[in-house]
DNA sequence: GAGAAGAATAGAAACGTTTCCAAATTAATC
DNA sequence: GATTAATTTGGAAACGTTTCTATTCTTCTC
């Protein structure tokens, strides 16, 4: 076997085994219908001998692009980021591009990092979530970012394009539900008012207590972070109070995990001691033993508006002003919620 | 708010500021103690002032790489794949690397897309997790890499590195355990010849029982794929024989998921009606109704592992021969098994 | 078949770095 | 202070493409 050896052939020695210009060659790849067949042809002939293939980094350097696109988030092991992600690498690649995933595993010098990297010339464009929408130095950066981005599920009062959820109506959805099955000692955990779903879940959380004319169980709202350990924690603390929620949300699906790891601890059980909405599907909420009552939303969907948005940006080279799409859940009923006892 | 604009500064810029040659500039930012600290501090002074960041595209170009390695496997949203991502991305990227994620969906297509798109100049390496070890398709590119690589989990007769798992052990391990609580009618699924892991994994529980002087229970052995779908189909169909199993292996993490959906579908209860044994940490089997007892393995050291034998072809240019490193694996004793009522 | 218009091609310049070689400066030696 | 050696610097070439301008070749029209 031959080993491939040598350098590789170069749109020069194209140009020469075909005996025409460079510019053929290039015009041949780039724009065919301006050759003429003959022409055409030859250099066809010429580059399939020769193995040619176009140098991307010459490619990039000359046409000050690199088809490439920085998708970061804070861990990659959520499964709803890689879910996500799936859907935007579907619909860039097919165009062409190809991402960066940057985990940044939620500290902001790293996302601030990341951000400095892909801004100079590493990639074209940015789908982020980003970690902190008030961290002073994720902001700055934002503030004076010369590539397009898209900002996921993230608000920030700047000009740059947003695909949102609608959380806000999702919680007010799945709390009503909660209501009407004769829950009052419904309790929340989720994301701290730093971020926009942390926000919004409570918001729609506190508004659906409010339209039922109920008082808002201030005490059972947890809003803080989207972590495995402060689902874990709060939901602990929750299962020992006195006066115990009788239901319980947990938005956020790796609050889910430590919420379901203080169940389990505390043997409480699901739906007779405690009723469980959760939010996003995800391995777990569809296959704790049974199937979890939760909060959809279309991450496919998410995913590819996301990538449509930036593609608006990279290709039509439309200066439009910076545009925000939400996107609406769905109240999936699972086997984890029961009417109280009265 | 004064909006960034123009272009951006180029090295040409810097030297023309602080009043030096190009020569001299670039000098400054790639071997700094080859100038003299005058010259440096003039040079260092215009780069602030001006805001200037070399540009990775042309660094690229004229240094021919790319400080860019294609990560692929089959499908990010496995949480396995998800962690040794991390590692692998943690260890490269402090060496200055980023990683281009591409999730082929366990297409042979779109495989082989990914690595001759990797070749051509967008990346400097591969660290991979093939689909099939026999496609031909793969088998071809893989031949003919003109970048190096490094092989997660699988085995080509190629001179190509490879960090593997010891599954035989594991599993005959594993089935030992099963075969000390008495239990003999042990399924296993997993994957299919055509990947390593089906492979040794089948090996070791066939051993458990040749070691232990009982028949191997042929007929318990489902080993095509790894996928969600083979664990529910098989999990359903072996639970649903005369002669059920007392105990099963899900040997893959997907796999653990259908087997999980299954059993839950046909009422049977872990693990009274049924010991079950798990591989791969994950959400789902530290969770499932108390933790899964499961074969654990290093996904960490493995991902930083792959990192290093690939930055050892990357930087140290040493054209040493392949090299193949195993890690052992783990029994994590939870509470899915139970010795065999008489 | 001459002339003009249009299409196709050649060839050089440009993209922003790094690197090489030669020239210039500094330091060291006597 | 002259000579040599060592260090530092300037400037051009090179990386492989795309794109622009100018030139050549076709095709058409009368």
């Amino acid at each position: 076997m031959k080993k491939i050896t040598g350098k590789a052939a170069t749109i020069r020695d194209v140009a020469r085994v075909s005996g025409v210009s460079v510019g053929t060659v290039s015009r041949s790849l780039n724009a065919p219908e301006t050759v003429r067949p003959g022409t055409l042809s030859k250099v066809r002939q010429a580059i399939q001998s020769l193995g040619f293939q176009p140098d991307f980094r010459a490619q990039n350097m000359r046409r000050r692009n690199t088809m490439t696109v920085g998708f970061v988030i804070d861990d990659i092991a959520n499964p709803w980021h890689a879910s996500c992600f799936k859907a935007v690498d579907a619909e860039m690649r097919q165009r062409g591009y190809s991402l960066y995933l940057i985990s940044t595993n939620g500290r902001a010098s790293e996302e601030a990092a990341a951000i400095d990297m892909l801004q100079h010339g590493r990639a074209d464009g940015i789908v982020m979530t980003i970690n902190n929408e008030q961290d002073a130095r994720t902001i700055k950066r934002l503030k004076e970012l010369r590539i397009p981005s898209v900002l996921l599920d993230r608000d920030i009062p700047l000009e740059i394009d947003a695909v949102l959820t609608e959380h806000a109506t999702g919680l007010r959805q799945a709390t009503n539900y909660l209501i009407g099955l004769g829950h009052r000692r419904i309790a929340i955990i989720t994301a701290g008012n730093d971020i926009r779903p942390g926000r919004e879940r409570v918001r729609g959380f506190v508004e659906a207590f409010e339209k039922n004319g109920l008082p808002v169980p201030e005490d059972l709202i947890r809003s803080q972070s989207l972590s495995v350990d402060f689902g874990f924690r709060e939901a602990t603390a929750l299962l020992q109070t006195q006066n115990r929620p009788t239901a319980m949300i947990a938005a956020g699906n790796r609050i889910l995990v430590g919420v379901l790891r203080a169940i389990q601890q505390q043997g409480v059980s699901i739906p007779g001691d405690l009723s469980l909405i959760a939010c996003d599907r995800s391995d777990v909420a569809l296959l704790y033993p049974g199937p979890i009552t939760l909060i959809d939303r279309p991450v496919e969907e998410i995913g590819r508006t996301a990538a449509q948005l930036l593609l608006e940006r990279l290709e039509g080279q439309s200066e439009r002003p910076a545009q925000r799409v939400a996107f609406p859940t769905h109240l999936i009923l699972g086997g984890s919620c029961l009417p109280i006892a009265r």
